[in-house]
DNA sequence: CCGAGGCGTGTTATCGCTAACATGATCGGT
DNA sequence: ACCGATCATGTTAGCGATAACACGCCTCGG
């Protein structure tokens, strides 16, 4: 044994090694233009031989930034936010940042203010927060303005710098897909409609019905769970006059498999059914799913690409980025009876 | 407009404001006894008039220590794992701790040390692996002693700080559950096997077999997909004498049920399905899927605990802890026809 | 051939905090 | 009433980086 505790190398160590003073070593870390290139591959050797890895703390604490990005997301498994972190994390990591989560157990005010908190406390860049209903966006008011913030999945209504699936466009196309197969009508079971997801689903459904003169059925509005979804179907199953269901995600649609199934109204003979999300097993739903799929990779690229702006550019851009979904086709649809 | 940026204030400020020294501010942050109560409401008092808030990167400068966790995972939407990650994040966000995530694509060697290394940089207080398989278990082996690590769903073989589900006793419960229903043995479909759950749960279903002399049929090898589950399925499917199947997790066992469904094998009352992790939806499979629920938030709890033991007593508490999962009985599984 | 200016490098100050030591006031025991 | 211990607080010295400026040396234009 040596030393208690045997130090990090710091700069000045890499710089005695190095024949030179450690600024000479910052300069080489930072890419400065103006460092010979003998010097500099010197300094690199002796980085390389000490381990030295520059201490963030210090250089945070002088220049006042950090390289982490927070993100404020609701703690639960719904296949659409868990996709999207994922995403983001991966992306957060290739360039370069890291990425702080701060799970929330219920997206109120309070909670989203005390996680924003924590991340200012950190001195986080810039903030992600996965709002994707109204409680959450209220929360936003609350945020300072001098910190850089993307929503996600947030209201398409605030100013703020926003990164969302484009929710209607995807539903009408389901629902145009549904009634191209022949259906007088699609019924809508809906989810939570303080959730931005859900109430652009519904819109994107009722324009594609109001576009083509078909008759709007009322909204039937559940959460997003397979049970809830299993619940309306019950529901649906009774009525003869259903014959085609667009269900505001995959679980939804799960839940109205089920329901069908029981009541004997085969999918697709009797009933076609399309979902939202294309969780990876609806391709092994009963029958298979026919859905939506939204690009949580793209969202994830340009919250990052549009919070970078902010952090870099200093100012709020106050733009906004849509991300089309796209129509997966399986076999959960057919012409009506 | 004031100054250009207006300086966030520092410990001085506050210091100033109370008519005390820094020092007394810092005390007072700290929680050390020695100050006087009136002092410690005037600081108080002070913090609050200006928001001060600390500045994290200067006292991780100073003692070496930071409020971060890096978590390393994969970036896969898998239910557990994600489960897993999102219970942490909240447990570790109660005790205070920052949770940053390194997302990696493939859980080799070479992806989890850059991970490991990127979060060294970070000096974060210490490291959290979920290395669920043989290859994410090796590239431990790289990870330098002196920093606090936990594994979660690693090897049981190694002498890492490790939390696990016990995957074992759980798939021990699922087997002797159908052994019980009165069927003469027990197929089983396996997630990929160099994974230590599906490993553990082959090992339970094993054991519970050979317990009560029952016929030990060859292992159906799947990856975690429906769609593999699918693929086995339909191969069960076409044997009569398969008349209850232990699916490795509930997605596979979708994948079964389907299977069965199109062959025209009813579940439960031809074949009896048990699946592995009780996702959300599992209740609305057709039929509702007996399941086995590990508890992740346990595990979180566990893992956290652990992680900080280590991070206090700064020594390897080359220590273990298995969390029980709980069998949950719903439709899908009856006596044999 | 000289001064301006760029280049490569070093020196010093500073970021905001905690640790360690210093200091004066208070207090209890004899 | 004196002395050492304890308390409450202040002072000073870093932690490890970057920023700003200083300083030789070389190049080049007039």
């Amino acid at each position: 044994m040596d030393q208690k505790t045997v130090r990090d190398p710091a700069m000045t160590d890499v710089a005695r090694l190095a024949g030179v003073s450690h600024q000479t070593v910052s300069r080489v870390l930072n890419d400065h233009p103006n460092v010979r290139e003998q010097t500099r591959l010197r300094v690199r050797a002796a980085i390389k031989e000490l381990g030295y890895r520059p201490n963030r703390a210090a250089r945070a604490l002088v220049t006042g930034k950090t390289q982490l990005i927070g993100v404020v997301a609701q703690n639960s498994t719904l296949y659409g936010p868990a996709s999207l972190l994922s995403a983001f994390e991966e992306a957060a990591g290739e360039a370069g940042f890291a990425v702080s989560v701060g799970r929330v157990k219920v997206l109120d005010r309070e909670s989203i203010a005390a996680a924003v908190e924590r991340h200012r406390d950190q001195r986080v860049a810039g903030i992600v927060v996965i709002a994707p209903n109204s409680s959450a966006a209220d929360a936003l008011a609350d945020v300072p303005a001098d910190l850089p913030l993307v929503t996600v999945d947030g209201d398409p209504e605030r100013p703020t710098p926003l990164v969302t699936v484009d929710q209607a466009a995807g539903a009408y196309a389901a629902t145009e897909h549904l009634l191209e197969a022949g259906h007088p009508t699609v019924w809508h079971v809906s989810g939570p409609t303080d959730w931005f997801d859900a109430a652009g689903r519904v819109d994107g459904w009722r324009r594609a019905l109001e576009r083509r003169h078909a008759e709007v059925p009322p909204v039937v509005a559940a959460d997003w769970s397979a049970a809830a979804g299993y619940k309306a179907g019950q529901m649906l199953a009774r009525m003869p006059e259903v014959t085609a269901v667009f269900a505001s995600n995959d679980h939804l649609a799960l839940g109205v498999l089920r329901a069908m199934h029981e009541r004997g109204r085969r999918v697709p003979h009797d009933v076609s059914v399309v979902g939202f999300d294309d969780v990876p097993e609806a391709a092994y739903f009963i029958p298979p799913l026919t859905t939506v799929r939204p690009d949580f990779a793209a969202v994830a690229r340009e919250t990052l690409s549009l919070l970078l702006e902010q952090v870099s550019e200093g100012e709020s851009a106050r733009s906004r980025r849509t991300i089309a979904p796209v129509l997966v086709q399986r076999e959960s649809v057919a012409p009506p009876a």
